[in-house]
DNA sequence: TCTGGGGTCCTTTTCCTT
DNA sequence: TCTGAAGGAAAAGGACCC
């Protein structure tokens, strides 16, 4: 018997956000509506305007829309009717106001898309229990030994599960099927929404090698604009370079990497579970924050986010070494600092302190924009060495370099 | 009135030890 | 004792992704 030859499906929801939220509205159907916000505060009062009602007692006309939207924010996702105007994701609220006003603006609802998620993850396994989660809308499945898998290529089972999807939810995906993740992303891209695409080892220089080099997953503007300079524009054209050329400009790994991946090669697996690295909360202000000025505000909110990591931690069963902070400027610049404790914790307390110790580190003679606390080098809490935390006492083991810096800056907090 | 929030991973710099 | 090289760990910054 010959082996399986190796089959693996990217499958992506199509505008899940967006889908999601029509599900819950109907009657938004075919218009304009972009999903925003993500800041909690904004959120909570876009909810309220729609929270309490049954459907068919909110006309379109009751829906808030951009135009009527002050304060900061970005687009997370915008239904096709939206796009049209222009506007998308990671646009700016207020900038998408201008070109298309009567948008309607829904609040992200994570906990709504999660419950979906799980429901639409959950369907896959039953079917194929090989399943990568890649975030809240998006999973890789190892189609190589599931009955059907690989028929047609993968397409058979990529159609079931397609259908098994919205069978159940109402929502559509797009999948693709390729002897890797790497150019199984890309295929799934290739026929959207409600598509399905295959590709095979040897449409390589076919499929992929038109494609802009931008299409591979890891290549970002950075690195695009790189690749540009060098005359580099697609796929075809990186997979043309020598690899000690390659290594040369762009270093031992990332060169190395981008010689693989023109040439359609990935043998990274299938991943079902892995462990958390880090957590984090971070915050943007309504408005700047001056450090001296706004001392007590942003002392409260500095604290708010560490009884939340902490909170999340102990929720999730996690305790962790690396306590850091980010600091985001008023001209959008960002510093991080960090500090490393004898011992693991998911304590607020300690926390708080530990992110204090940071935080007199950081210059602070520009206004903030941006306050956030990150807890890493995460552990289950079963088996770490947590320092008994259960007295006030417990001391917290800093890093030497905290106290040298104030020294030299002179800053407090 | 530009530009969210939660992550991972990689590279470079810095500091410490041998 | 001084100096430097080498290597590891931690810190900082950034690129990228959903």
């Amino acid at each position: 018997m010959k082996p399986p030859i190796r089959r693996i499906a990217h499958l992506d929801m199509d505008a899940f956000y967006a889908s999601v939220e029509l599900l819950r509205y109907p009657q938004l159907k075919g218009l304009p509506v972009v999903i925003g916000g993500g800041r909690r505060a904004q959120d909570e009062a876009l909810r309220e305007q729609l929270g309490g009602r049954a459907l068919h007692e909110i006309g379109i006309s009751e829906f808030p829309v951009l135009k009527d939207y002050t304060g900061r924010g970005v687009i997370t996702t915008a239904t096709y009717a939206a796009r049209q105007f222009g506007v998308g994701s990671a646009l700016g609220l207020m900038k998408a106001a201008k070109l298309c006003p009567q948008a309607i603006l829904l609040p992200v609802d994570f906990a709504e898309y999660r419950h979906y998620s799980r429901a639409f993850k959950a369907i896959i396994t039953d079917i194929a229990p090989l399943m990568e989660d890649r975030g809240v809308d998006e999973v890789y499945i190892d189609f190589t030994e599931v009955p059907g898998g690989q028929r047609e290529g993968g397409r058979v089972l990529a159609r079931l599960i397609q259908k098994a999807i919205f069978d159940q939810t109402g929502l559509t995906c797009s999948v693709g099927v390729a002897p890797n993740k790497l150019l199984a992303k890309m295929a799934s891209e290739f026929n959207k929404p409600n598509g399905i695409s295959i590709v095979q080892e040897e449409e390589l220089e076919g499929k992929i090698w038109p494609l802009a080099c931008r299409k591979i997953n890891g290549i970002g503007p950075k690195a695009d604009e790189k690749l540009q300079t060098h005359g580099i524009q697609t796929i075809g054209q990186l997979a043309q370079r020598p690899l000690d050329w390659l290594v040369r400009t762009f270093g031992n790994k990332t060169g190395a990497w981008l010689f693989e991946a023109s040439h359609g090669r990935d043998a990274r697996p299938v991943v079902t579970e892995s462990e958390p690295v880090s957590m984090s909360r971070e915050t943007t202000f309504d408005r700047d924050l001056h450090a001296v000025r706004d001392k007590a505000e942003l002392g409260q909110i500095f604290t708010t986010l560490c009884e939340q990591v902490a909170a999340d931690l102990q929720r999730k069963g996690y305790v962790g070494k690396t306590i850091g902070i980010k600091l985001r400027f008023d001209d959008f610049k960002s510093v991080t600092r960090d500090l490393t404790l004898a011992h693991h914790t998911s304590d607020a307390k300690t926390i708080r302190q530990a992110a204090g110790q940071c935080l007199k580190r950081a210059p602070l003679t520009r206004r903030l924009r941006l306050l956030g606390v990150r807890v890493g080098a995460l552990v289950r809490a079963e088996h770490a060495d947590v320092y008994k935390q259960n007295k006030a006492t417990a001391p917290v083991e800093y890093a030497q370099a905290a106290t040298k810096s104030i020294a030299k800056t002179g800053q407090l907090f």
